[in-house]
DNA sequence: GCCGTTTTCGGCCCGACTGTTTTCAGTCG
């Protein structure tokens, strides 16, 4: 798919435009082309082919062209144009805080900065702080900025977001002063990595309770603190990161949180249709001409405009507002629909938990059941159990579910599908397990899907476990063709996995997406080795509910009677 | 550059914060 990078394409046009001092708007096309080519699912090749890339909202015909072009030659006019005229050297600079198209024209036209150092030499010789606009404060405000560059990686995992912004909202929650609070932003959203953490409280104090976020312990820099928004700099294990406050009325919490909630296109194509009504949307509510038609609750908002309320994670313009408007809408799975955990390692191979510890943390999560998953035995890194452990094993899960309460952990095994196509354990002995989850743990690059698809014609197996392989922090995943799996997971009956370890979340949205059109089942895992693990769950159903899945969509919202029996059919 | 059942021209989401001005521009989200 070459949608990434004609998105990064136009995104360096928008660039190089708005350094150039061209009319706003045309940035705004070129940037709003490449969001929606970054967020789009299809393969733009594919929608070119068919001659149907000006039916994409926001795509017309100067940009379709470009694409075209692109698609048929590998070059773009405009784009060699733009960069010819602002030098990528210049286009970094937009990448530091403070610095936007305009103050690089500037410094460009008065001073010929062409690059960071001679960012640096005009910042250090004072030369400009003297141009007409500029300032001590600013420069040294830029300044600040080109240091903090350095630090701030460009996105985090969403574990890492969720466990910032839980311990900034509980430090925020110790002030009497505010109300309600929540995270917003694509946190709220669960977008697998996160950029900058968003926080909404209500309070009266705004400037006082500004000022008290200000003061955060952890708080390395505080970039801005006015009288209902500030913005700190906080420090992580490896990196650093911003988070925003934003302080609203109680009466406003509603419409305030739908607004920094977004998505950004999601907001602008609702504040379209309020236009279209007579009526603009803000932070504060929905107004027509002074009256305030909508704030308290988000669900408010959306009344007004004629909508269900929209759950956050479905909130990307990819057709949820459509939806509503038809009256279509449907429902998604929620957190609390989860009966278990179909992926869990213990002590026996490579987690930290015994089965015991297994079964109390299930029970605590208000589950029926938990698979317990451990490695087969040829992945030896991870002391994959013998078939005689495993023997052992299902032994011991069987006199510890007679001894269980309210929980029953099920015998399971996460099989190694060799590179010959053949699962690591007889057939003998996988029948004598509940739940057999078949994995690829080596050989990435070798006939991987073929290999999958041998799995599954394993009678016994019931899920594919993480079937890409990729890591959000940066492997890319096997060598194998998700189609050709999808469409054997179809043909075969077979369900796939739903990883919910934070740095997997694999199958990712959009497979997850295509599986459900397909009506595969999905199994959602965690895939945890200690303890804390189990809560990624909440990782797994977010990614579920931007992919659109219901309930009936994912086994593990079964109840254990209705799960077996599923089992027992197939 | 995109878009249109009031429009093919003239709009384009909206507001906070900062630092520069002396009423506003630039940046950010």
């Amino acid at each position: 798919m070459k949608n990434k990078e004609i998105a990064a394409l136009f995104s360096r046009i928008a660039d190089a435009l708005e350094i150039k001092g061209e009319i706003g708007f045309k940035v705004i096309a070129y940037r709003k082309a490449s969001r929606i080519l970054e967020d789009l699912d299809e393969d733009i090749e594919k929608i070119a082919v068919e001659n149907k890339l000006r039916e994409i909202p926001g795509i017309g015909s100067g940009i379709a062209a470009k694409i075209e072009e692109y698609l048929a030659t590998g070059r773009m006019k405009k784009y060699q144009e733009a960069l010819s005229a602002v030098p990528a050297s210049l286009l970094e600079l937009l990448e530091i805080q403070n610095m936007g198209g305009k103050t690089i024209h500037l410094i460009q036209k008065e001073l010929g900065v062409r690059n960071l150092e001679d960012l640096k030499k005009v910042i250090a010789d004072g030369s400009m702080a003297k141009l007409f606009g500029m300032g001590e404060k600013k420069v040294e405000n830029i300044r600040k900025g080109i240091e903090a560059r350095q630090k701030v990686q460009e996105r985090i995992s969403i574990y890492e977001a969720s466990s910032i912004a839980d311990e900034v909202i509980d430090y925020l929650k110790k002030m009497p002063k505010v109300n309600r609070i929540s995270a917003a932003g694509s946190l709220r959203r669960m977008k697998e990595t996160i950029g900058d953490i968003d926080i909404l409280a209500s309070g009266k104090a705004g400037a006082e309770i500004i000022g008290y976020f200000a003061k955060y312990p952890k708080a390395l820099r505080v970039l801005a603190e006015g009288d209902t928004k500030g913005s700190i700099v906080i420090k992580t294990e490896a990196t650093e990161r911003q988070v925003d406050l934003r302080i609203v009325d109680d009466s406003q919490f509603g419409s305030a949180l739908q607004y920094f909630t977004g998505s950004k296109a999601h907001n602008i194509k609702l504040r379209g249709m309020a236009k279209d009504k007579g009526l603009k949307i803000s932070e504060y509510g929905v107004f027509k001409g002074r009256k305030n038609l909508a704030s308290k609750e988000e669900e408010d908002v959306y009344r007004v405009l004629g909508l269900p309320l929209i759950p956050p994670e479905m909130r990307e313009d990819r057709g949820e507002i459509e939806l509503g408007c038809e009256g279509k809408f449907p429902t998604i799975v929620d957190y609390s629909d989860i009966k278990g955990d179909l992926h869990v390692h213990s002590e026996w191979s490579d987690g930290n938990l015994s089965l015991r510890e297994i079964a109390e943390l299930g029970r605590k999560m208000g589950y029926e059941y938990i698979a317990v998953c451990d490695h087969s035995q040829s992945v030896k890194y991870a002391h994959g159990l013998s078939p005689e452990r495993l023997k052992r094993q299902i032994k011991e899960i069987d006199e510890l579910n007679g001894a269980l309460k309210g929980i029953k952990l099920l015998k399971g095994t996460e099989a190694d599908s060799l590179q010959d196509g053949k699962l690591d354990f007889s057939d003998a002995l996988l029948k004598e397990l509940d739940f057999v989850v078949a994995a690829v743990h080596s050989g990435f690059k070798k006939n991987v899907t073929e290999r999958i698809i041998k799995a599954m014609d394993n009678p016994y197996v019931k899920t594919i476990a993480h079937p890409t392989g990729r890591l959000i922090s940066g492997r890319e995943g096997y060598e194998v063709d998700l189609e050709k799996v999808l469409e054997a997971a179809r043909k075969k009956g077979k369900a796939l996995e739903l990883n919910a370890y934070f740095d997997r979340l694999d199958l990712n949205e959009f497979y997850l997406k295509k599986a459900r059109d397909l009506g595969i089942p999905i199994t959602i895992g965690t895939d945890t080795h200690y303890a804390h693990g189990l809560a990624m769950m909440r990782f797994g159903v977010g990614i579920a509910r931007r992919a659109w899945l219901a309930k009936k969509d994912i086994l593990n919202t079964l109840s254990l009677e209705k799960l077996r029996k599923k089992f027992a059919g197939k």
